[in-house]
DNA sequence: AGCGATTGTCTCTTACAAGAGACGCATGTA
DNA sequence: TACATGCGTCTCTTGTAAGAGACAATCGCT
């Protein structure tokens, strides 16, 4: 028992309640380093999963002795291991769409000399699985596992199709509406957009993330209906109609492929 | 830590005791579908662990939220998760020797038509990081996060180059030193063999995991001294002098733009 | 040297997770 | 129809791991 016997007053918004299971920490620590994308202290750590330092030590030790964590070099920093690469090619070797939809984005970006990705829905959220620089002398790249909200993507609107307005409501938080520009999205012009894109079979954005870019997206599937993940183009935001066309007809030829049962 | 379970075929003991750490129960779980390479039942995967099936229902579900599992296609199945893949990439991309090294072992294999691999010291054990098949119509293919006893390996005399006999012995079992073919080698003479590598900066090894091949390996450093890890060519035992010299003269060209002072 | 901040290790307590086992529900098969 | 086997969930107990905190060692700064 702490401090707070009587009131727990500065209670400023205790993340991580008392006593967290070790399972949980770490799958904070996880996470954590995924978000900083880089090796971090110990004691950084513990303060990053607003964890107890003995235990951070503990559950990093743990972690390091099994492979999931490796020491950087300089020591006292910690940051993935080989482990998990290894568990990571498992996945993909046991996963045909993203065996073969990384091949199909790496042939569609050559093949258009724009920037495609592949993207899933991960915990709630639009991810960047796979993607392929494009070939133009200012490249739009963004790098795998990055995870935007879900209403600032074209694959977004086309990973969502089919779902209750409830559970869309539930996926989208009230700042995931706020564009990085501070535009703010209408919840129901969304769910409008997510009917329509499911209709149809695409979905185009222009300057949402940001002024300069369009995004093309088209569903892959996984069963009829059934929306696994979306293969997307990103292209500059003054291409011509019939350009878009074109590569919209491309994009659909190669999710075709990819799907199963459309 | 008992590396356990490589021969858990008769082993009725209790891999297991009682009342083990949940983390730990993670940590054979990953493991184990590891050596699976497949989806398997929570059930089976309970006994797999030799862990309480409630415990492993618990677990599971945990990591399934998690998103570090995925539940397989036909639903009681569970198999590794998109995030996997995601931290594996996050390794990758903070791990110039990795990502450099893919890039030089497709290359070598596609100048040299032969199977080439990076390989790396993983938890005691010789662990194949990426490999890339050769072209030839009976191509020696071996999967990536293969682990092999070191002793069977040219790889695994350079990955050892430095070390205390003590720590050699440390790492290497009895079992190791028994090849697949029945023959068993005398630790000794596998560290004589450490030497040699060590000063003469390559290792060959004929007919030691198969009765047709022939393994050519060289080191990759990452500080003067520290063997961080090996590219090696897998060719037909039959492979004359002369392009087994200058293979090697290849494999150490590229292995010298991988090292950091070698 | 003095001071504060950080790092890694250790001890002790208690809140709580691991585990045993029962339950209902699907299968399959004699 | 009975019986066996496997699945998923739930409850309750108790062994134990998470956490607080003390400690020495080290570093950086004045």
């Amino acid at each position: 028992m702490q401090d707070g016997n009587a009131l727990a007053v500065s209670a400023d918004e205790k993340t991580t309640a008392s006593r967290e299971k070790g399972l949980n920490r770490v799958l904070e620590i996880l996470d954590f380093l995924h978000q900083t994308q880089r090796a971090i202290g110990i004691g950084d750590l513990a303060k990053g999963v607003n964890a107890p330092r003995s235990t951070t030590y503990t559950l990093v030790r743990s972690l390091v002795d099994a492979g999931l964590l490796e020491m950087a070099g300089d020591g006292n920093r910690v940051y993935f291991g080989k482990k998990l690469y290894l568990y990571g090619m498992d996945y993909v070797r046991g996963n045909d769409l993203l065996r073969r939809g990384r091949q199909e984005v790496d042939h569609l970006s050559r093949e258009t000399g724009e920037t495609s990705e592949l993207c899933m829905l991960q915990s709630g959220r639009y991810t960047i699985v796979h993607s392929s620089p494009g070939t133009r002398p200012f490249r739009i790249s963004s790098a795998t596992g990055l995870q935007i909200p879900l209403p600032w993507t074209a694959s977004g609107r086309l990973l969502l199709a089919g779902l209750e307005r409830a559970e869309v409501e539930a996926m989208v938080s009230e700042d995931d509406l706020v564009l990085p520009d501070g535009r703010k999205l209408r919840l129901d012009d969304f769910i409008d957009d997510i009917a329509k894109a499911r209709v149809t079979g695409y979905c185009v954005t222009s300057g949402l993330v940001d002024a300069y870019t369009k995004c093309l997206a088209v569903p892959v599937f996984s069963a009829p209906g059934k929306v696994e993940a979306t293969m997307c183009l990103v292209v500059p935001i003054d291409t011509s109609e019939e350009r878009t066309g074109s590569l919209i007809g491309l994009l659909r030829d190669r999710a075709g492929r990819l799907s199963i049962g459309g």
